[in-house]
DNA sequence: TCTTGTCTGTTTGTCGGACAAGCCACTACG
DNA sequence: CGTAGTGGCTTGTCCGACAAACAGACAAGA
């Protein structure tokens, strides 16, 4: 028998665990550039090719920049893709089917729900969004409008002052916003549906900015229902 | 001027989102192996170092399996690590956000209470959970009742049918963890301490199997509350 | 015939070297 | 003083090499 149960990891692996660690703990901080991969690869005694694979997966998970453009720019660690990397890997679960859209819809509903329920003023950046959404209309330019829409819901998460509660929306506004997207795309009777989907929006601020938030969350509730439940044109 | 404003994304990363693609929409089938490194570098006519790069990206995504023991074995398509991966990546975008404790424990309480709202059965895993923490309070070890203790609360949240809902719980409570270990471990009475909410578990289970889910879900907000809230001691 | 040990080929994990392209600072020249 | 060239550094990519692990073929012995 061997007295070695443990069964190795790669050291690229090992190397993107203890990179990952030190940026957690704050070794690297944010907003700062790491060490070059050379001196990476000699600090951790391993190859440059080693450092690269451990660098890709850093990447994957947002904890770093770099990688989407072709530059000499060192990596940089930043803490604003995290969201994104989590955003694509939750929409990456659900393309997949081990978590189902509707699950994902009845959180996003409850979630929103509670939002509105602790917000106590609309912000601006999401009354913007209004604008543009209406401009939108009329050109019927959908990408516009879709843009427009996932930030006024995530403007308005925000809004409630629970900094988790918003984060998780944006996160879940991400994974769901391919399917949405599609689904604009695929309506017939295109300007129909957004000028509804405005006017919902519109209802939501209103409700808000009388203070009525119960019925603002009806509304946001409504809102989404209507618009993945199936038989929705 | 030049004429290439779209910056030019790296090899590696073009054939990751090719291979990820590739892997979506069924050109590589789930649990079958992928091509072989070299094969695979043939195909995409870039050299092997770039192939390992994407997969490396496609592991962090959860999408292929491999890389966590050194093997020859091929990488799989797998569908089952991208939860994982989704739950590794909102769980480092909080770690990372800098989101108050109060937020995360908030948004904990309005989950886990509609999780159990929705549940109509209490899992025979969580009842072992129970089990297990009673031993672990007479030994007095907070190590075995805390991790009893975090698998019955996402035990109970799975229950509920909605599988987002209890992904999310199951991230927010890894985020949580390390503070709920601290603070028993600060604490000076811990079997007191200990005791109390072995109990509290215990009323949840016996308000679940009497079908007052409304009522359970108080004792859960109760529970969470009573812990995380300043001067519990 | 069946078992067993060996051997060979394949594949991954890792390393080192090499080169092109881009970026930055410095210098030399007008 | 200003500008163009120049050299070094860094990333992105490729190639060749080798150790370790694994699978299958293959031969030797009971």
């Amino acid at each position: 028998m061997t007295i070695s149960p443990v069964s190795r990891v790669p050291l690229s692996l090992e190397v993107a665990q203890r990179l990952r660690a030190a940026i957690l703990d704050g070794t690297f901080p944010a907003d700062t550039e790491l060490p070059t991969e050379t001196e990476l690869a000699q600090s951790f005694g391993v190859g440059r090719s080693t450092i690269r694979e451990a660098l890709r997966v850093l990447q994957a998970h947002g904890l770093i920049s770099g990688a989407d453009t072709v530059s000499t720019a060192r990596p940089r660690v930043t803490h604003e893709r995290t969201a994104g990397a989590a955003g694509l890997a939750l929409s990456t679960a659900l393309q997949v089917g081990a978590i189902p859209l509707a699950d994902l819809v009845a959180l996003r509903t409850l979630l929103e729900a509670e939002a509105i329920r602790q917000t106590t003023s609309v912000p601006e950046a999401a009354r913007s969004c209004l604008v543009t959404m209406a401009a939108a209309v009329e050109n019927g330019d959908i990408h516009t409008f879709h843009a427009a829409d996932v930030d006024f819901h995530v403007q308005l998460a925000y809004a409630c002052g629970n900094q988790a509660l918003g984060f998780v929306i944006g996160v879940l506004r991400d994974c769901i916003a391919g399917y949405l997207l599609d689904a604009l795309a695929a309506v017939a009777d295109r300007r129909t549906v957004l000028v509804r989907l405005l006017a919902e929006h519109q209802s939501i601020v209103d409700a808000l900015d009388v203070g009525e938030n119960d019925r603002a969350a009806e509304a946001v509730v409504a809102h989404i229902r209507g618009f993945y439940e199936p038989g929705t044109p």
